[in-house]
DNA sequence: GATATTTTGTGATATATATCAATTGAAACA
DNA sequence: TGTTTCAATTGATATATATCACAAAATATC
C-alpha cells in the first residue's frame, strides 16, 4: 500500500509513538502468513509488495521514500498477511505499531480521517491497476510506468518490473530494446 | 462500488434523510462526466458500473439488492464521474444525497466509521479484481464468477459478463458450451 | 403471429504474448 | 583478476484469446 506524505501537524502528535528502524536490502517487513504488526513510513529506500500465485511471485506495489507501506489488511484487522513486503534497497523507516495506532486514535480523531483518506486513495490506485493490467498491451503498460513512476525503472530490476506489469521478463526485454 | 448491508440501528438514524426512487431497466443513476450526487442502497434490482475504454464499454462491477451503489470517487469529492451506472432490471433504491450525508456525519460519528469500513472492503474487492483480471485464464475467471457471484450469470447477458471478465463475447460463449 | 432487431453461438484465421532454450552481460566473490 | 552466480537478451516455437464473418436463437416491435 503506497500513500502520500501526511500533514506536518498530525505527524507531530504521533511522534512519541514512532520508532526509527534500519532495514538492509533483501530483508522483510512482513512475510506471508505472519500478522503485520506495524505500519512503516519510508524515510529512505524502496520496498516491493508481492503475492504468491502458484509458487510464482507477483509484485503488486513498489513503495518508495515519503510514502507508507504495510500489509494493509493484515495490519488493520490483525489477521495473517496474504502478501510479503521486502526491501529492494537499504532503507530507513519510521514505524508505528498497531497498539500505538489505537493510542493515536484516542488522542486525536484526525488520524481516523487520515486513515480514511489513505484508504480512499488506495482504492483509486487499485482501480487504475486493475484497468492497466487487463486492458493495456505490454507496451502501453511499460510506457505508463515510465510516465507515472519513472524512478521505478531506474531502481528496480527488469524481472521485478515485468512481474509488476503482469508480463514475462522476455517480453519486457524485447519492448525495451524496441523503444530505445 | 458494492457493499454489504449495514447495521439496523445506524440505518434508523439515517432514515429521515433517505428517499425512495424507482428506476426502470436501462435508466442511468449517473453518466460519465456528471457529478454523482447520491449514494443508492439497492432494495430491489440490479445495476452495472462501466467505463469507456477507446469507445468500448468495460463493466467494472455489478451491484444487486442489499448492497450500495454509487460513483464512489465522484460522490465523495463531488467531481465529474469517470464511470456510468445503469440499471439492468427495474429497480427500487433508497438514496442519500451528498448534502444529507454531511448532515448524517454531524449527527452520528458512526457513519464516518461505516464509510471507512465500506471503503476498506472496496479495496479488497478491487485487489481481488486486479488479480483475477490479469492472472486467471478465461476459464478460471468464469468458474470463479459462478462460485462467488452465481446470480450474475442468471441475471446478466453474456456480453456484459464477458466485458466484466475482460474476455471477448465469443470466448465466453465457447467456454460455456464446454462446461455444460 | 410475422417481421425486425438484438443477442448468442460457431468456424476460420490472426496476433500478442508466453514458454523454452541458448547466449551474452553484469555483479559478487574469493 | 579471474571465476562463479545471477540477470538480461535474443531466437524459435507454442498457445490462448481476439477478431472477423456468418448462422442460429432469442427478444422486441408492429
Amino acid at each position: 500500500m503506497q500513500m502520500t506524505p501526511m500533514d506536518k501537524k498530525s505527524f507531530d502528535i504521533a511522534i512519541k509513538y514512532l520508532k526509527i528502524e534500519r532495514i538492509k536490502k533483501g530483508e522483510f517487513l512482513v512475510r506471508e502468513g505472519q500478522i503485520c504488526n506495524k505500519i512503516a513510513f519510508i524515510h529512505e529506500g524502496l520496498f516491493r509488495i508481492y503475492n504468491l500465485k502458484e509458487g510464482i511471485e507477483i509484485n503488486t506495489c513498489f513503495c518508495k521514500e515519503n510514502s507508507i507501506t504495510s500489509s494493509f489488511n493484515s495490519f488493520i484487522h490483525q489477521i495473517p498477511s496474504n502478501e510479503s513486503i521486502q526491501s529492494l534497497e537499504d532503507s530507513v523507516i519510521v514505524t508505528l505499531s498497531s497498539a500505538n495506532l489505537i493510542n493515536l486514535y484516542k488522542e486525536s480523531s484526525i488520524w481516523q480521517n487520515i486513515r480514511l483518506l489513505l484508504t480512499e486513495k488506495e482504492c483509486l490506485r487499485l482501480s487504475d491497476r486493475a484497468n492497466s493490467l487487463s486492458f493495456e498491451s505490454a507496451l502501453e503498460k511499460y510506457k505508463n510506468l515510465i510516465k507515472y513512476q519513472p524512478e521505478i525503472i531506474q531502481r528496480v530490476s527488469i524481472q521485478h518490473i515485468a512481474s509488476y506489469l503482469g508480463i514475462s521478463r522476455e517480453t519486457l526485454s524485447r519492448i525495451r530494446s524496441q523503444i530505445d
